[in-house]
DNA sequence: CTAATAAATGAATGGCATTCATTTAGTGGT
DNA sequence: ACCACTAAATGAATGCCATTCATTTATTAG
């Protein structure tokens, strides 16, 4: 029995390292599942790899840092496999839904991606890739790509945060009479049905987006 | 020459209330405008009100409270003017655009828009009956009403952190080779023109789901 | 063998939002 | 006119946070 809770381990060089990046992507990936982004502090993730804070600053340079590596393994869990196998539009269809399923339990790494040079995150840069050659391969013309890629991505990321929402986010509450238009809006959505508001939205603004960018094919 | 720098107010309530809401909102902003959000702290907030920072919670419940007083002031500004005097596509065009660039400036913001009940932000609900009552004026079915305006905003939502992105975010530096297909719609992007690639793809975004939801009105 | 480097500890540091006891001033009720 | 209550300020904590630095120990290069 070599240890009970935190075994302490004397200062200096251990014979085998303890930390890389690796095992502190997924000590952050398992911290942030159990406690939220809330949870995720440089000294929860120290202790939950049994080691000093300080000691994660030789293999990061910062908590960003941190959260960079969590989005480029993130961003390889994002479907791209249709583009490979499907038609353009049933393949964005796909990656899109994916991006989005991924990054909805993510919403706080957004603001980190979408500043984010690409040269910094190796698993981002391979999708992009591959969803950039699959508009090429479907006649997309080549000035348009990216601009089409930013687009969908755009509304992607705005749609990740759109589920996260609580459910009476629309709830005009005591301001309902002096707003009729919007309140009888909420009101026949709600009646609508089953499946969930974001889901509508994402749904409909995604098809309109394929339908507008399909026509720009050549 | 009643103060030099900070005049030092004595213990106690004064004779006058040196805080409010309106005032505490006026500070934030322009000290998001002086020192960004990074410069935006309880103690500067304080400290530009020549104010004990303890004094704001008088006012305010927490920062995010500030942050709410900001976004609702800021709302106001979007322009939705057009609705009441253009055809539907281009008062969608005008808002959206307008709607964007007011957040562009502000992204630190979005992330608590976009889980913010309506309830709580009166210069929001406000700005939602507008755009809402545009829709129905202008033969949208009611069910969809809502689901079209949250698509919009979700795109302009990632519209806006796309807007502050930095110029090289696409330069796919040592990894150029490997990714053949990006590296050269990055560059026949660029190649373009002058243009802000930002506000071709919004451009783009925008028009397609303008089209698409034009489509469904009767 | 020795110097440089890498990887750990543990003890600061400074900044942050927030809380609390205290002080003073206005307000409503009798 | 008095008194209790509430509102609005100060100033001194509190606890958490990311980050830095001196120090120790082990490995690696020359």
């Amino acid at each position: 029995m070599p240890q009970t809770g935190a075994a302490r381990r004397r200062a200096g060089r251990p014979a085998a390292a303890v930390l890389d990046q690796a095992g502190i992507t997924a000590a952050a990936l398992r911290l942030i599942g159990k406690t939220g982004y809330d949870g995720l502090t440089m000294a929860a993730l120290a202790r939950s790899l049994n080691v000093a804070p300080s000691a994660l600053y030789n293999h990061v340079e910062s908590k960003r840092d941190v959260l960079l590596l969590v989005e480029d393994h993130l961003t390889a869990l994002v479907d791209v496999t249709a583009f490979a196998a499907e038609p353009w539009e049933s393949a964005v269809r796909k990656w899109a839904w994916s991006y989005r399923d991924v990054f909805a339990e993510h919403t706080p790494l957004i603001p980190v991606i979408a500043v984010l040079p690409v040269t910094d995150a190796p698993q981002t840069l391979a999708m992009y890739e591959t969803v950039s050659a699959g508009f090429r391969a479907a006649g997309f013309p080549e000035e348009r790509i990216v601009s089409a890629i930013v687009a969908l991505e755009s509304f992607i990321f705005g749609s990740a945060y759109d589920v996260t929402a609580p459910a009476d986010i629309f709830d005009s509450g005591s301001m309902a009479e002096s707003t009729p238009s919007f309140t009888g809006a909420v009101r026949s959505l709600a009646a609508l049905g089953h499946e969930k508001p974001a889901d509508v939205a994402f749904s409909l603004g995604l098809e309109a987006l394929i339908a507008g960018f399909g026509a720009l094919r050549e």
